[in-house]
DNA sequence: TTTCTTTATTTGTCCAGGACAAAACCCTTT
DNA sequence: AAAGGGTTTTGTCCTGGACAAATAAAGAAA
């Protein structure tokens, strides 16, 4: 494998993988007859690990110099989470059938726990817990590429027939969705989504990977209230506070930002107007608390 | 704006940006403090649109000069189409709605010419030649990139909704979809899912960007009988046939495969049971060749 | 004319090794 | 605990050269 498909599979620059290589001694990729690299499977793979630890947040320093000794560590910090018994009997059956790739039993039962339990107790119950146990298996290496994919397919799937069911609101606020262009995973604002045209919001969503002046422009333009962002846990880290300032410089403050996701763990935003989201069942809590403080001046209009 | 922006946001990757500001003497961006390149808007307007005509097929020597004279062949050789005027009517109107930005009219549009038309004919009556429609808009920078997504999550809502609501279907071929790992383009696949489910197709979708390797094994651990691929035009040129082949010699060669998609134009492809499809119409085609071709073999099974 | 083979040009990707600022860490002080 | 200051870590960018694969151009054969 070149060095180029490593960058597409694993996530981590060109660059990055050079100066890896010349500081830590890792990865050792073999050359072609010209020289150039050519990374074994086995590399990759570890390559794969480090870049999960990383986005846990440990550090290049700490994790690149092992070998297998890392897998410990992995286990150590990320152990299964010690939650409701129930639930988690249910979201390992599930991942059960999806390993078994029975797609379409996956997402029958996942449609049969939306209707019993709503949309939001859906997300919020299993959706949430699911993601996690799925993160987890990811994360030591137990799932395949397409066993996640077909998961978030069926996930994206189940989420979005439901937002269709949903009757067209006109209540306030106005709610605009989307993530900075370097974020590709769409989960976190169907989630969101999701929760807010339960709540009766008036929900548009752009999907991924939108530019800052473009989202800025767009809110603009429809008078929005709120525009709403999530941060995956692969989220460069180092951008995260960068970015979210510039995009609250670009957009008029009276406008509202409500920031989302694992890459926001451990951050302190302190922003003007900014709402940062830990917990997506806190997104009721947020709609009520800006239907409370604009309750009066829209009234108006 | 920095070089890593500019090649996320054109596509073009850094290498290249330095090579063609060499060779060619464009981009030509300015310096910061330190002497990295830092690209003004303009620029970066004018490799969009040299991207795109790229991606057409032209030659970075004829399009990389130019200034504005660009427009001209542009316009030139992709003017609009002379279709049935009836439809290309409602592609405009359908267009407009998306300009002003009323998203949920736009839906609603879709989903009354979808009950009308069925899956089938609307598949390729309406989305295929609307794609057309927002391409051509999109390439002259008649659409702001919100635009362009805002249609993309619609249409994919509408379909995705449709193939929700077809029954499971136990008939064979057993087929499998997805791309590539350079493929992030997901419409594709979608349009061919929704063309197959309504034919009584067992259909899996993996989404986008999986590796090589993963798709073989999934198609085989799985027994699939057919692997349909999609190309949008984005797809790196130079590399679409030699992707195609080292994936025809992953999989068996029992298994079909399917490859459709604009990133197929003009490539003659010759490889063993592989079919390439120009023209999302002739998914009916391909299914019913593949069920006469195994008639009685399966029906012993 | 068309089709095939050979030669020339174009074009994207890779390399090395150096540089530097911003982030993260660590330690001290309030 | 919170805040400040110095040190280390870390990702990204730079230059300029190199080369193979893809494409076009030219020539030969049917």
């Amino acid at each position: 494998m070149r060095i180029a498909d490593v960058e597409r599979d694993t996530g981590i620059g060109k660059d990055t993988l050079r100066v890896w290589e010349r500081r830590y001694g890792f990865p050792q990729p073999l050359r072609d007859g010209l020289g150039e690299r050519l990374y074994p499977a086995d590399q990759i793979e570890r390559l794969r690990v480090i870049r999960r630890l990383l986005d846990k947040g440990m550090r290049p320093n700490k994790v690149i110099g092992q070998d297998l000794s890392e897998l410990q560590q992995l286990l150590d910090l990320h152990a299964g989470h010690a939650e409701d018994p129930a639930r988690y009997a249910l979201c390992s059956s599930l991942l059960k059938l999806l390993r078994m790739h029975r797609s379409h039993e996956l997402r029958e039962n996942l449609n049969r726990i939306l209707v019993r339990d709503g949309l939001q107790k859906f997300i919020t119950d299993t959706v949430v817990p699911m993601n996690g146990v799925i993160g987890d298996a990811w994360i030591r290496g137990d799932l395949s590429v397409p066993e996640e994919h077909l998961y978030t397919e069926q996930i994206q799937n189940v989420i979005r027939h439901a937002i269709q069911l949903q009757p067209a609101s006109s209540q306030l606020p106005r709610l605009l969705l989307t993530t900075f262009p370097d974020e590709e995973h769409c989960l976190g604002i169907l989630m969101v989504e999701a929760m807010c045209v339960a709540e009766g919001v008036q929900c548009t969503s752009l999907g991924t990977r939108i530019p800052l002046n473009d989202i800025a422009q767009y809110a603009m333009d429809g008078q929005y209230d709120v525009v709403a962002v999530s941060f995956s846990a692969a989220y460069p880290s180092r951008n995260v506070v960068k970015d979210l300032r510039q995009f609250r410089q670009r957009v008029p403050e009276q406008i509202t930002i409500w920031a989302g996701g694992a890459g926001l763990q451990q951050k302190r935003i302190n922003l003007p107007n900014v709402s940062v989201l830990t917990d997506i069942g806190g997104v009721p809590v947020l709609i009520a608390q800006w239907r409370r403080t604009h309750a009066q001046e829209r009234s108006v209009v």
